[in-house]
DNA sequence: AGAAAGCGTAACAGACTTGTAACAACAACA
DNA sequence: TGTTGTTGTTACAAGTCTGTTACGCTTTCT
């Protein structure tokens, strides 16, 4: 899950950054709503949340720039201010929630979880099992067998996007959408790369292998 | 399946190549109204992704050129405006869908396959079964028996025309346009080629032939 | 029978793909 | 502050894919 932060404040943007990174998501913060406007149309997000006092540009402005863009990417807004007709301002420029200013980290993540369900309400799992393959992404840990695997973030990330598509070729552009968020060729072998670091820890301590190449497409998982 | 890409920034057509190209479609870049028109009459093509912004030539009328030339090939207008009039402008001139910049490529993919999928309702089958030989469209997998066959992508696609059409005699020349997208005769021994070495890991492993060779036509795959 | 056309396949070369090691930048942490 | 782990980039080797050419076999036709 991508965030991506739009605070002029450094401290509360920091203070997000670390808060959110520890419960499991991915941050981008920017400090100017031109800045966020930017990083919408290369990455791709979960959720945005958007301060309602930004230098230059009112948050509600840079909303419905965002909205007028047709982005549906969840909003959820921080407002210093109280009063009703701030609140109707908000919603009505397109945001799915705010939070007033101060507010606890614990509640704002409650509302994240909210506006980032998806629509199509997909339980999410908390354990993957694909064979002896076994993801808790609860505990983040996976095993394959009795064996616990040391992944590192991102590699289990991948192993994670790679579960939810047993038996089915994923391929490098999406990957790259998914794992990592970028909506563009890095021209470089990233995905490469760290396929080839899950696999020394998913397959070569083993006999069989569960991951494949498909020639110009990408991968796939699968038991057996 | 064969897409046209009319788009005039080398890295949005290079980001979409790449991205559908792995998805297992295969592309065809043009970075020009005109030699995207010019593309529409000498090769076959199951949809058009234009670009509303040309240089030269708006894609409205680019696409109004297209569909007056009775060309009716699903068409999927990328624009940057957001407007009603725009969209109702792009549709009505012949577009089938279209997609706002910026988009994900998982979105594009999914649209794609809404407006190529063929008006009679033929469901999309994800394996084909002809006798023992099965071929898995999801997986990319090719069984005989038990067998797999390690296939090429080029030899994959030429089995998965074949099997679309059993007991039916597969001319060259639609070969070379449905695999290959060819409109014209490369005067080489081309399909031969690929036949023979699609027949040496389809067929000579095992004591019956599926593969036969019509002369004077082209080939008929058939169980026995 | 002989000629011509059709076909199968081996060999080749060039282009492309892929896996992996090595390195640099960076953040986390004690 | 140094250490450790993580991540992205580069470089390179190995392997794969694919179109062309060449050549020999088979079939067809006169």
């Amino acid at each position: 899950m991508h965030i991506l932060i739009v605070e002029d404040d450094a401290e509360t943007g920091q203070y997000l950054e670390r808060g959110l990174r520890e419960a499991g998501w991915d941050t981008q913060w920017h400090d100017t709503p031109q800045a966020g406007i930017l990083a919408l149309s290369s990455h791709s997000f979960d959720a945005v949340i958007l301060d309602r006092m930004l230098p230059g540009m009112d948050g509600v402005d840079a909303l419905r720039l965002i909205r007028a863009a047709n982005v549906d990417t969840p909003v959820l807004m921080l407002t210093a201010r109280t009063s009703i007709d701030d609140r109707v301002e908000g919603l009505e420029a397109g945001a799915d929630d705010y939070l007033i200013k101060p507010f606890a980290l614990s509640e704002l993540i409650a509302r994240l979880k909210i506006i980032t369900r998806r629509p199509k309400h997909v339980v999410e799992e908390t354990q993957l099992m694909l064979g002896a393959l076994t993801l808790d992404r609860v505990q983040r840990t996976a095993h394959r067998g009795d064996v616990a695997l040391d992944l590192s973030p991102l590699e289990f990330k991948l192993l994670d996007y790679l579960m939810q598509h047993p038996g089915e070729v994923v391929t490098r552009t999406i990957l790259l959408e998914k794992v990592w968020g970028y909506r563009f060729d890095p021209k470089t072998s990233l995905v490469q790369t760290h396929m080839s670091r899950l696999r020394a820890k998913v397959d070569k301590p083993f006999d069989t292998e569960m991951i494949r190449t498909v020639r110009g497409s990408g991968y796939v998982i699968s038991a057996q």
